[in-house]
DNA sequence: ATATTATGGAAAACGATTATCCGGTGATAG
DNA sequence: CTATCACCGGATAATCGTTTTCCATAATAT
């Protein structure tokens, strides 16, 4: 059986980081660990708590740091909000569409694979040279339409 | 000749605010005239400047104020940026597509009738019930490639 | 082992935005 | 006509997520 995504993610992102000949530091494995795991695209906030499990005086300005550098080296995708702070994609790197649910924050990644012709379209008629795009819906999520 | 889009923006902004049971301060019809003009989304910072020409002693504080009145009634579209500040669209105050200027800032509206379609299909495949969406592709104006 | 460099942690700084305060203004009722 | 009163503009302080700074420490190279 192939290796899962979550720990081919990880192993890629070490990678990238010694390549870049940066240090694996046990708060940095800590970081990897969690942001190649999780499905729900964690706040740096959310990172942090968890690093702090296994190790109880990182600092919040270390998961900057590290996301910071991941995010650099293209390994995290961040999803930046005006109003609500950041959240990182760690699993899919590169752009990709999203769904937020904009009571209780949850997001999800449906398909769509016409993102590349339609960017190519938006690039003839703007005239721009387009290296990067960001789709995002917005709306409730199954459960909060429940509870509305 | 009908009037033109601007004129026409305007005084439904102006119709909104009387709606509302708003003041119309010359300093919020400043704010109305710029939005309701500019092709360039503009920054509240730039609103801020322009007012300024004509009403030297308004704060920012009140265009902030004014456009966020605007925006709550759906009278801009602000496009919110992690990084980079906020612009606004005073134009077309519905979600669609932008194409952005990484180097300079510069913005346009290509055309992009199929998104109604796509978000249904989003609704469909993520279960969510959505309620508007954000499309954002990032690149190089053709002024900026000619100077990279 | 020792010198060099990168790192983590704590705290301060930052920048866009929002809130607070207050004095003035304009609409409204009596 | 004027007293009232909610609204508004302007100045300033506060906020919040994020970034920077500083220094002691840990990892790596010589």
């Amino acid at each position: 059986m192939a290796k899962d995504l979550a720990s081919r993610r990880r192993q890629e992102m070490i990678e990238a980081l010694r390549a870049g000949g940066h240090r694996l530091t046990p708060q940095r494995l800590a970081v990897v660990d969690i942001l190649a795991q999780s499905e729900n695209h964690p706040s740096v906030e959310e990172v942090f708590r968890r690093v702090r499990r296994d190790f109880p005086t990182t600092s919040l300005a270390t998961i900057y740091k590290t996301v910071s550098l991941l995010k650099q080296m293209d390994q995290v995708l961040e999803l930046g909000f005006a109003h609500w702070g950041s959240r990182y994609d760690g699993k899919k790197p590169f752009a990709h569409p999203h769904v937020i649910c904009t009571r209780c924050g949850a997001i999800a990644d449906p398909e769509y694979p016409g993102m590349q012709k339609l960017a190519q379209e938006m690039a003839k008629k703007s005239g721009f040279r387009i290296s990067h795009h960001r789709l995002d819906f917005f709306g409730l999520c199954p459960r909060c339409q429940r509870r509305s």
